[in-house]
DNA sequence: CTGAAAGCGCTAACAA
DNA sequence: TTGTTAGCGCTTTCAG
């Protein structure tokens, strides 16, 4: 040893006032200097990165282990900020109350494995919140890109992506068109649904619009209009009822379509949730379902199957979008140019179960 | 300008081959050379630290604006490193699939916000492996704590406490019965459901048992079989069956408990998605619930009350689980000692609904 | 009110 | 094979 040089490797002498906190974690430098040797010689073994023999990596290693060293990811990140290298995380931006967003972050989630990386979600706060400050830094730094599927706020979303963090919409907004995206195929589902209704001898078809603000939910809507239009029926208002994508707003929107003086033979519901608690509420008012009215929805999430009566819905193909998103993720990192102006959409599928039959033969109900 | 002291504040000159990477985020140090001052002022200023004069201030505000200047997260850790300054960030480690999960992670996520924080959800890979070291790293790094929602894998899990990250367990395991936690009152709440059963007139309850592992599994149990002995009625294995707290195996389990040659008139299941899945299967059998067999839950999610027949069920007071989850661990992070050891069991509550009933008078099914 | 120096824990790049 | 130097971007401390 020299003399002294760099303040802590020589620091062997308790005296010198540079004493540990007693919780503070064990540094490179503490189990480098208990095995007596430099920190880039623990680095290099702990890391198994060669120059170091045999013995002294098993030695090192064995230090490491009982004094319960831990690499400090924040100082490996920083120091590792010279060469650029990718964290190997992704971060995922998302509500996870809803069973679709479930649907949708395990499909992320299986694909972001699939590419041997690892995600970390951040929930969004309260509406009209904006993100505080310290998650918003630390995914800036700390993920190789983020995933966003929200249904809300995206004020400081496009100052994520302003700051150069590569990013992807799931299901987008009208906000955030200007981002590369990935979404299933709404308006052919729309199509899709509605041509089976109608198929079915079906002339009274309700729509139980979906949030507005998303894509998703307006191209529904179109399909619906235009369906309606290419099978020569009138578009009537009061059979467009809004119901958010959401259970609780479904209930009273279905009521009033019960209520109406001619109420509708099916209706086409804009995603599952909205679906299953429409069902819920026309068999609570008596009248069941395929029977009397017919019902499909949109999402095919896992409830769908499982109901008392297999709800006929459109499926997403949530596994086609997670590792689209990801791909997606991945490409745009990779800096290829045209992957920012990529917008994904991936094909839908008619699941035909038990909530949809022909209308009853005109003479019921009016 | 002394002599080129410190190499990058005076680096003004492109020449010197410091030269900054295009896609390089801009650092203190370039703002500070834009407004002509030193670092240090330009951290004050943006962090409103006083010291700088409001024409400064609001001079670098604005250029920050327009460089786009984010503070460097992992670099201001680092350097907090030596105050061991919190980061406002609580890990949430879970899996998002179930229900009862994603009601748990809100309950955290509302909880934590209350507290002015923020929250950042992990989601468990596969069983069987550990942890991705990157992710684990950065957890034990980059917050401050974690609360675990864990149905499976606690390997390294027991590595992050002894890692000294504060930890907490909600709906603990037998394997994490040596860390804090908060989890309902399963025992109690099983009693409580099968003397609702008792009480109504049933003498044939059949469990549907949940996932071995979990604490609240066996203390379920539990509660269903002192319960029955209370009542002096005899225990019947072929009463019990697993169905592992999830839909799929409940359903075979159900139908197993129908073909029985003296089936059971009630069901008490261990959790909601359960009780569910059973009575769709039991309607599919053309019987009726509750008029054949009454089925009671436990969880109270949602969907429980969404359903055709509101589900009777024993409810979670999941908001007071979120809370004391982080209360718990922000008092074990302060240091509290008594914190360590202490296990948070809240009360529940019978919530009686449409799925329950008097058995059939003894006429009916044998 | 502003500037200089040192250091958080780690790694890349040489030197021995 | 091992040691040395420098620096990632920020903050704290102490001078000016």
């Amino acid at each position: 040893m020299t003399e002294e040089s760099t303040s802590r490797d020589a620091a062997a002498a308790p005296p010198s006032g540079k004493e540990r906190r007693a919780g503070a974690r064990p540094t490179l430098a503490d189990i480098a200097q208990a095995a007596g040797v430099t920190r880039m010689t623990v680095s290099n073994a702990l890391n198994g990165r060669g120059g170091v023999s045999d013995d002294m990596r098993e030695r090192i290693r064995e230090i490491a282990r009982e004094k319960g060293y831990v690499t400090n990811w924040v100082a490996k990140k920083l120091s590792d900020s010279r060469s650029g290298s990718e964290t190997g995380i992704i971060g995922v931006i998302a509500e996870i109350h809803t069973p679709f967003m479930g649907e949708v972050v395990s499909a992320i989630s299986g694909a972001v494995r699939d590419q041997g990386r690892d995600m970390l979600v951040y929930s969004l706060p309260d509406p009209g919140k904006s993100f505080p400050g310290n998650v918003l830094d630390l995914l800036l730094h700390a993920v190789d890109g983020v995933i966003a599927v929200i249904p809300r706020d995206t004020r400081d979303f496009h100052m994520l992506a302003a700051a150069g963090v590569p990013m992807v919409v799931v299901d987008p907004l009208k906000e955030t068109i200007d981002m590369p995206s990935v979404a299933a195929d709404s308006y052919g589902g729309a199509c899709c649904a509605m041509r089976h209704l109608i198929e079915l001898g079906h002339r009274k078809i309700a729509f139980l619009a979906g949030e507005a603000r998303r894509l998703s939910a307006q191209e529904r809507l179109r399909g619906y209009r235009d369906v309606l239009r290419e099978a020569g029926l009138a578009y009537r208002a009061e059979y467009v009822v809004e119901a958010g994508f959401l259970p609780e707003p479904a209930r009273p929107a279905t009521e009033g379509l019960l209520a109406l003086d001619d109420p509708p033979t099916a209706i086409f519901a804009g995603n599952d949730a909205s679906a299953l608690s429409a069902i819920s509420t026309i068999e609570q008012a008596g009248l069941s379902v395929p029977e009397d009215i017919s019902v499909v929805g949109f999402d095919d999430v896992s409830l769908a199957s499982q109901a008392r009566r297999g709800l006929t819905t459109i499926r997403q193909p949530f596994a086609d979008i997670g590792a689209a998103a990801v791909q997606l993720l991945l490409d745009l990192r990779a800096g290829d140019p045209e992957a920012a102006t990529r917008h994904i959409t991936l094909p839908v599928e008619l699941i035909r179960r038990e909530t949809t039959a022909p209308p009853r033969g005109d003479g019921l109900r009016r």
